[in-house]
DNA sequence: CGATGTATTGAACTCGATCAAACAGTGTGG
DNA sequence: CCACACTGTTTGATCGAGTTCAATACATCG
């Protein structure tokens, strides 16, 4: 759902770097003879510069791709000539769920800066599925976290403000960041205000606007696309903060100014 | 993603009526043994109320859900006590998809109206992914669809003005209501104003007013949830709006590389 | 019948969009 | 090296769609 970019790799950065990085979730526990031939079924990565196209809305469907490294983002066209994005998709994140009911692609998915993927046709799953029915229960795994993390888009651009937002924005990069093994309060965003903006579903200028106000008030600092989380508590707080409207407890006056 | 009330059941309604009807997609093709396990693992339908709840977020999910009539609402619950409407489902969905990855739900399922459900748990797919892999293959497109309709509702409310999204929703909830052999100018809502309102994030007020512009201009009938649709041509046109803000075309080419 | 939940309509306010203008970073060619 | 263009980012001023608050009507059911 967040991405993030790995302009200066940290230290800490746990990478792998064989090929299939993005896979061991699949990989893992499946028998000997259904790892290899998996393996052999995928082949080596590929890799993708920034803005090049994994796959388009409306191409044919006949692949799962996992992500090993860099940061894509998931968008569809609309009628008016302008992108909604829809998620931004990182290392270990798989693609490709989208089009299997009509076998053609409903979104575009491109990387956001230099990043490698790895396919899986989807033939591989049915010779495979036989061997091993923990594979389909992995990939099941996989769609149903995709379902839960639409939902959270669902009610973020349901329920919250411009401020939760994007407040929730930096906490969930933070959180993925660390999943990755970076540091987490150091982020160098790989989109751009726009597509912030656009996966937001706010104005471009908004979303630099609450930057300012976010830097203001102590919570992070901003220098182009390097963002330094510095009150993640803070920013916790303000996703917290309609509670306060809420429950008519008792002092209420105390709470406001 | 939209949901239909029978309440005057119409004649123009095929309602199968044996306790398969939201499975025939699951089942059909499968090999004869595979289905006949398949029926006899899933059992009769169990029906619900109105208000009833299939599952709740935080549930142990050990199954799927297959609708056979009716229609439900999946909702989670947020910190300030009210919910968040993400989805309606009718007959021929399959629910439960969202708990697999740590294996509980993450949303709640109710009841809008009386309604038919089969259980199909999940060990039972276990059992049988070896001898059918057609059956994996269908369900992947059954959540596929899902995971295209949530893209629908992300870019509704991202990017839909209060009038284009009541509007989608009635466009929607008619096609449903083809789907299903119903007539599709005639539709009964088994969700309230609230309901709507909460789905498409508008205030209740809002919808009302729609409801009223819509029946000025033309568009539908309204008579409390009874409502018919007149002009879907004229609803249509109402999603397509922006477009005519848009484009300046005449010299546009010259932009263009 | 009254009572309670549901629906409609009006008036005032607010958040975020839009319009506008300036500024910063990056590359290109003279 | 600087001037230029180009894209991406920041900040200010204004405006409007939709929310919120409030009051009224309707319906459903004991």
């Amino acid at each position: 759902m967040a991405s993030i970019q790995v302009r200066n790799k940290p230290e800490t950065r746990v990478c792998t770097c064989h090929h299939y990085r993005g896979m061991e979730f699949l990989l893992a526990g499946l028998n000997l003879e259904t790892r290899t031939r998996l393996e052999q079924l995928i082949g080596r990565q590929k890799i993708l510069q920034r803005g090049q196209k994994l796959f388009m809305a409306g191409e044919i469907s006949d692949s799962l791709y996992l992500i090993n490294s860099g940061s894509f983002k998931a968008f569809t066209d609309l009628d008016n000539g302008e992108e909604q994005i829809t998620g931004f998709h990182f290392a270990d994140d798989v693609l490709g769920f989208d089009g299997l009911e009509d076998e053609q692609h409903t979104y575009t998915v491109e990387a956001l800066e230099t990043s490698g993927i790895c396919r899986l046709p989807l033939s591989a799953l049915d010779e495979l599925s036989g061997s091993d029915p923990k594979l389909y229960q992995r990939l099941l795994k996989k769609i149903s976290r995709q379902i839960g993390n639409k939902h959270m888009t669902i009610i973020m651009l349901g329920r919250m403000n411009a401020e939760q937002r994007l407040a929730q924005f930096f906490l969930k990069l933070s959180s993925v960041m660390e999943e990755c093994g970076c540091v987490s309060d150091r982020i160098n965003l790989s989109m751009s205000r726009y597509d912030i903006a656009n996966y937001l579903s706010l104005a471009l200028e908004t979303v630099c606007r609450l930057l300012s106000r976010f830097q203001n008030s102590g919570l992070l600092k901003v220098d182009n696309r390097r963002v330094q989380l510095l009150d993640r508590e803070g920013l916790r707080h303000i996703l917290r903060q309609d509670d306060e409207k809420m429950p008519p407890t008792v002092a209420r006056d105390l709470v406001l100014p």
